[in-house]
DNA sequence: CCGGTAAATATGCATATGCACTTATCGAGT
DNA sequence: ACTCGATAAGTGCATATGCATATTTACCGG
């Protein structure tokens, strides 16, 4: 009997994710091309917006991502002036970084129009269920 | 008063999506490394493995991919001799793409490590949340 | 047949992703 | 102080992603 893989397209959590996490990434990019962010670096300036100083390795912790995919995500925005870094005092290894006035500034323009996507993600998606489907994400990346 | 933007990481279906896009690729992609396939490859071998010849728009659409994206990402499976491609005899301009025996023989000895990937994916999600999550992301990917 | 518009694909540029490996630094035990 | 294992970050390589733009081909109205 000849192999059959037509159930694995939609039931493939991975591929299921990926497009969706594709698609997704493209609308919320064409609402902040006005600021010039890409979805990524987005989500970085949030992450950087809760705290002063985050060590590089704690914020690709946080961002589910690998360390050397951030250094190199980082450069771009350092070399706009949205970010900074310095070593940490008590461990050279350490980078420190953290928002700049320009970075904050930003974020501030780009909050209106992050919003505006959010809102048209929950035309596909009612946002009553949106607690539950982030919790059910946050368990796959966990 | 400040700018609190403390909700936004958990509430940003964008990051959350791509985080777990993140992180569910990698686990994936461990597991078809004795086959040598990215998470992706391994989705477009499913994908072509549905019908005998497919043209590359048409391919790219089902994966809500960039035709462009798609271009590049056909190389190096192009090279490893996994794909084939044919002009349309009907219309020059589409390139019919297709699996080769190599393609396909490679896709039966990846199909027990996708399987086990998934079965540890549903380990973090329980796997009877699936198809409702699965709707999920297909409207959001819609 | 010709000219113009639409469609399918490719290229240039920039960012995104992560593994294998390397470098620099820290800290504990001697 | 010294060595050594552990930790933080960076580099080289390859693939992934998509927008703006270019190229080729198709099709339709004259």
């Amino acid at each position: 009997m000849l192999d059959d893989f037509s159930n694995v397209p939609s039931d493939c959590v991975m591929f299921n994710l990926r497009r969706a996490a594709r698609m997704v990434s493209r609308r919320y990019e064409e609402a902040l091309r006005p600021v010039g962010l890409r979805a990524g670096q987005f989500s970085i300036l949030i992450a950087l917006s809760q705290q002063p100083q985050v060590p590089l390795g704690a914020l690709a912790d946080g961002l589910g991502m690998e360390r050397t995919t951030l250094t190199r995500n980082l450069r771009p925005m350092i070399r706009r002036g949205l970010l900074a870094d310095s070593p940490d005092r008590n461990d050279a290894r350490v980078r420190l970084l953290s928002l700049t006035d320009e970075g904050r500034a930003l974020l501030k323009r780009a909050s209106p129009l992050w919003q505006k996507a959010q809102e048209e993600t929950f035309d596909r998606l009612p946002e009553a269920l949106w607690p539950d489907t982030r919790q059910r994400l946050q368990a796959l990346a966990g």
